[in-house]
DNA sequence: TATTAGCACTCAGGAGTTAAGAGTGCTAAC
DNA sequence: GTTAGCACTCTTAACTCCTGAGTGCTAATA
């Protein structure tokens, strides 16, 4: 294979890696000379093919799998493909199927993220991940915090973005329902519009002090409610299709599956993969991914915005043989409704 | 095989045929008559053995593979183990992990039942389905509607068992905020102690009218809002380690796994199967199972309770290669749990 | 009479062989 | 520069052979 040097193909070779990848993608099966020869849009003869592949072949575009079988795309073969050969497609229809949900204004941000992440995965039959997003910009709305029964009690959070958390909790022994309101009120006009990420700063210096006077086993009920408004992994992960890749022919084989679950169940690291993610769009093949788990796979990621701040990443995971073409496309649609629809929700900002 | 007659097997029998399905139970291999004779606890013969077991084939318990394999339990074989040959066998302390979670007290309900499922599927490696809590005894709490921004607002359903549950939504431009405080008084005013599933009844009789005088495009939101307070599905289904099944080696074919997880996808169904399993705790196993999907996998269910009333099910799915034992008194811990779980939470009923 | 040893028989699964088919690389002709 | 032709390679599937595990039956034994 020849590196580090420019390579300047041909017209026609460039005809014929794009006809041979386009059809390895559609069929997952190696082709031969003879079979590229017969299609329409290659008037050669099966020899003149060879000869093209098989300079493709030296250049590290196409590999064999075994000396007498026909060519199969490498990964540097996928890397020319996708930075030289497919042209902008708009799939308008199906990125409108998302854009329906996402302006529906019906469902909270969350809601739509989970939708999407699903169509996604439904219209590409690979996995969808989309990690996000961020609280930046997201501030508290509301703390209310309401008696069930003589000692317990739910605490409910609500976000400017319309996110609703809610925990339960046993209610201190000493605590009544009058000192329970007068806390609330107290957090409520201390925290309505701190922003999530500064909560635990603002309920340690200036809340804190305030508590211990209405708390006198202050201590334990106080941690308890911190890791309830302060949580450690705000970032949330929405995973969509997870069984779809055994669809794929790539994962015929038990052993493959079995580590694609298991690499799917570390929710950690595949977010630090998309948190690691430049912005715009980014196709990584095979082993260009630094993550060992995913060095068959393809990994296309995205990143939707607020106000030019990175809010979170859109991603999805297939084999090598993706359908690059579409799902670029596709994903590129999506990151720009997604960067919409969080200017929508953040713009009447209250 | 003999049908219909009552079968007597001599002591010797049963311990054969109850070494014979532990073994298997472990090892997902044939066992054949000198491998059996080795072990400690049959002094016999091989040949002694093989009587026996051609003895086991014959009354249905037993089964080969091919003419000269070992054997193998069936179905029958493993109703037989299962209804006399596994005494009861306390898991006291697999049992108490899950105690500890449910007693921990900070936990919502749903999110017990949640862990209750991962835990259950983490020590048995199968999959664990839990459905319920059904909603008879849970009555709406509190509804509470907080504007985000101008037109935007997020209404907040609580339940007595501290279930909480919300939906954004726009608010039509002829409402303002006064009509919207108003609108919520009167809904709690109304709405508040009744059950859940009483909730559309008391909407579109006592409510309706009222709700006219405030608001002039009545119907949408009406519809809207009301279609958010009665959930059309209102008992949840949790699923705990899907994936689990790939460790098993009956799940060493790939159509195995697709068939599986499509099947898992149809959550309706399951929630079918468990919806009509009995009160107490039930196991069936392999053909006993009335849908096609699950005819080579056992299911064992049981259900939980409160003050008799059939509240939910928890469920273990896998081979029919089961281990029984194990699973059942695990299953039998964990209901009793749940049963008192339920009764702890409904206790204060404010 | 119950148990066991012995033996012929069966079958799955792995190793080895063969044949067909798809595809290549090279050479020579166009 | 392009193409036809041909020898060569390698996979895959089918077939055969062989071994090992296990059985069923019979006759000997306790």
């Amino acid at each position: 294979m020849l590196t580090g040097v420019i390579i300047m193909l041909t017209k026609r070779q460039l005809i014929i890696l794009q006809v041979i990848i386009d059809d390895f993608i559609d069929s997952a099966r190696p082709i031969g000379s003879r079979a590229l020869s017969k299609k329409d849009n290659l008037p050669y003869s099966a020899a003149t093919i060879r000869n093209e592949m098989a300079d493709l072949e030296e250049f590290g575009f196409l590999e064999k799998t075994h000396t007498s079988s026909g060519r199969v795309p490498s990964e540097k073969g996928y890397r020319y493909y996708v930075d030289h050969l497919i042209g902008p497609s708009t799939n308008q229809n199906q990125v409108s199927i998302i854009k329906d949900i996402i302006q529906d204004g019906f469902f909270e941000f969350e809601q739509i993220v989970q939708m999407s992440a699903e169509v996604l995965s439904k219209l590409t039959s690979y996995t969808s991940i989309i990690l996000g997003p961020e609280m930046f910009e997201t501030t508290l709305k509301q703390i209310q915090i309401l008696p069930l029964s003589d000692h317990t009690a739910v605490a409910i959070l609500v976000t400017n973005t319309g996110h609703v958390e809610h925990r339960s909790f046993a209610i201190p022994e000493k605590i009544n329902s009058s000192d329970l309101e007068k806390m609330v009120n107290m957090m409520n006009e201390r925290l309505t519009g701190v922003p999530i990420i500064k909560l635990q700063e603002v309920l340690n210096t200036e809340v804190a002090h305030l508590m211990k006077m209405y708390m006198d086993d202050f201590d334990k009920s106080f941690e308890y409610l911190k890791a309830f408004l302060v949580n450690d992994n705000p970032v949330k992960l929405y995973i969509g299709g997870k069984s779809n890749i055994l669809m794929q022919p790539e994962f015929n084989d038990v052993d493959k599956i079995r580590s694609f679950f298991t690499m799917m169940e570390k929710e950690d690291e595949i977010a630090n993969i998309l948190k690691n993610s430049k912005n715009g769009i980014e196709v990584t093949i095979g082993n260009e991914n630094e993550v060992e788990a995913i060095k068959d796979l393809s990994l296309i990621t995205a990143s939707y915005h607020l106000n030019g701040d990175h809010m979170g990443t859109i991603a999805l995971l297939g084999p090598t043989r993706m359908e690059y073409r579409k799902v670029i496309s596709l994903i590129k649609g999506l990151s720009t409704e997604m960067t919409d629809a969080m200017y929508m929700w953040y713009r009447n900002d209250g």
